[in-house]
RNA sequence: GGCCCUAUCGUCUAGUCAGGCCUAGGACACCAGGUUUUCAUCCUGGCGACGGGGGUUCAAAUCCCCCUAGGGUCACCA
């Protein structure tokens, strides 16, 4: 038991949360840093919640995130199988154990009066608690009303005294076994519950280290509890902050989007998503905000995990998302920016693929201008559009029109521009222009800005040499005769 | 409410374990300048925190206690 395993054990009932996406990280650095084995284990032992779409949303998802695992339910592993559901027998032999060692025992009591027992308490305002009825029933008399075929649910035993163990993010931590009710480990229809599952689970898979979120925090003793009892030695804890919402509740859909995919959806890079949950509860030194996963995996280690909750910053993360876009390739962003063009019916991707050198370049006058992927298509949207009815922003006509002479610089710079003499770079082009417009003696914003309005609609945006050449000649011709009805 | 956890700028955090190097550092956001044909980027500057009270000590953001505040958890969910 001295390697080092680590496990994560999403339960698959719904979309993967970016909790979950952080918990594996960190697991799986710790492994990764320090030669163990990371395991992907399904907890699926609420069968009416789970679903194979979901199971499979979560592998995606951690694969998207670069993490991959060792062992786990689709690459096997010498602890399989990776489903709880698949090891209910072994669950099974194990509360047998614990009935016949007296550490479990049997509960006859009907959901019902527990039900009434739970209320009566609740208004008594009292700590809503199991009474113990069964707790010292003859084993032999619990055998006979089994074996009659009356129903009941397993019990733990907890002793007296108190749990005292050593989180590994906050120290020393101590519960009163008084605090802790005789726990349900299978279910009146003999399924496992968590608690204890989740236990069986990590001592077959001989799980070395539990690092997960702080809501886990008070199930640690019950734990430890049947850790002992199976005669085994516990694994080492550590208890990861919380990831708050901006309400400082635990993350919610409702303060925003819980679920990576959203995120993925939404054009968040990779490297932008990764580096931002590492950032939620700890730090590389306090300077350096942007780091690399080989970075944090280099440095990462769960004592300097900080124990107080986090609250999500939505607008810290998006501000990484745009200094990681601003740090790509632009072929790299070409391909990442690609399926959102597709998606909006902008081009094809064989389109893409034929106009692949005008793409990049089209790719390259918004790298510093947008934060998201999905941000793209919009800001490109108008050299997709009809020359002859492009739409105008209403801050680009309205600074188009504040120049009197507009619809004559307009004209003379359309003549100007047919000059097939021009040159076909955008820088030396852009040269031309402003000797252009020195040559007439005005000032820039009076040739830009009704020049902007009519060659590309927007108020903003990339370089207006670079948009004429990337519209070609001819059209962008055909959208400043156009403009000249359409500012007069 | 019981139990448990937590507490540095609005937010993420460094510093806390080994008290002095902290008139508390970085980043996001915000504000003001600069660069730029516009927008954006980029650069410069500014704003801005040790929750409160007691101790211990020559010295406390750092150690101790109390209070307060926030969070988690109290299922035949996980």
């Amino acid at each position: 038991m001295t390697d080092l395993r680590v496990r994560i054990a999403p339960s698959p009932t719904g979309t993967i949360h970016l909790g979950l996406c952080r918990t594996a990280l960190f697991n799986w650095a710790y492994a990764q840093k320090r030669g163990g084995t990371f395991v992907l284990r399904i907890e699926d032992t609420d069968r009416t919640r789970s679903t194979a779409e979901s199971e499979e949303a979560i592998l995606e998802g951690l694969r998207w995130l670069g993490i991959d695992w060792d062992e786990g339910p689709d690459v096997g592993g010498p602890y399989a199988p990776y489903r709880q559901s698949e090891r209910v027998e072994r669950h099974r032999r194990r509360a047998e154990e614990l009935l016949a060692s007296g550490h479990a025992y049997r509960c006859f009591c009907t959901p019902e009066y527990l039900e009434e027992l739970r209320k009566a308490q609740e208004a008594r305002k009292e700590t809503p608690r199991y009474d113990g009825t069964y707790r010292d029933l003859d084993p032999a008399e619990s055998e006979r009303r089994a074996a009659a075929g009356e129903e009941f649910v397993v019990r733990f035993r907890v002793p007296e005294g108190a749990t005292t163990f050593t989180d590994l993010v906050r120290g020393e931590v101590t519960f009163e076994h008084a605090e802790i009710d005789d726990w349900i480990m299978l279910r009146r229809d003999g399924s496992p519950t968590y608690n204890f599952v989740v236990v069986c689970d990590d001592v077959d898979m001989r799980i070395s280290h539990v690092f997960r979120g702080e809501e886990h925090l008070v199930n640690t003793p019950k734990q430890i509890l049947l850790y002992e009892a199976f005669g085994e030695q516990p694994p080492l804890f550590g208890h990861l902050p919380l990831m708050l919402g901006t309400d400082r509740k635990k993350l919610s859909k409702r303060t925003g989007d819980t679920s990576l995919g959203d995120y993925v959806a939404n054009g968040y890079p990779r490297d932008a998503v990764v580096n931002f949950l590492c950032l939620q509860g700890w730090a590389l030194d306090g300077e350096t905000d942007v780091f690399d996963l080989d970075t944090f995996v280099e440095h990462f280690d769960i004592v300097d995990v900080q124990k107080a909750g986090a609250v999500f910053d939505p607008d810290k993360f998006r501000w990484l998302a745009g200094d990681t876009i601003r740090r790509m390739s632009v072929p790299d962003l070409a391909d990442a920016v690609a399926p959102f063009v597709v998606r909006d019916g902008l081009m094809t991707a064989d389109e893409i693929a034929d106009r692949r050198e005008w793409f990049e370049r089209l790719v390259a006058g918004e790298q510093e201008r947008i934060e998201l992927f999905s941000e793209f298509p919009d800001r490109v949207r108008t050299f997709f559009e009809d020359d002859e009815g492009i739409a105008y922003e209403e801050r680009a006509e309205k600074n188009a029109r504040k120049h009197e002479d507009r619809v004559r610089t307009l004209e003379d710079f359309e003549a100007w521009l047919g000059d097939p003499s021009r040159p076909a770079e955008p820088e030396a082009l852009g040269a031309e222009m402003k000797d252009w417009v020195k040559e007439r003696g005005v000032k820039f914003p009076a040739v830009f800005q009704p020049l902007r309005c009519a060659v590309t609609g927007m108020a903003g945006g990339r370089d207006l040499a670079d948009s004429i050449l990337l519209l070609g000649v001819d059209r962008a011709r055909v959208r400043i005769r156009a403009a000249l009805s359409r500012l007069a």
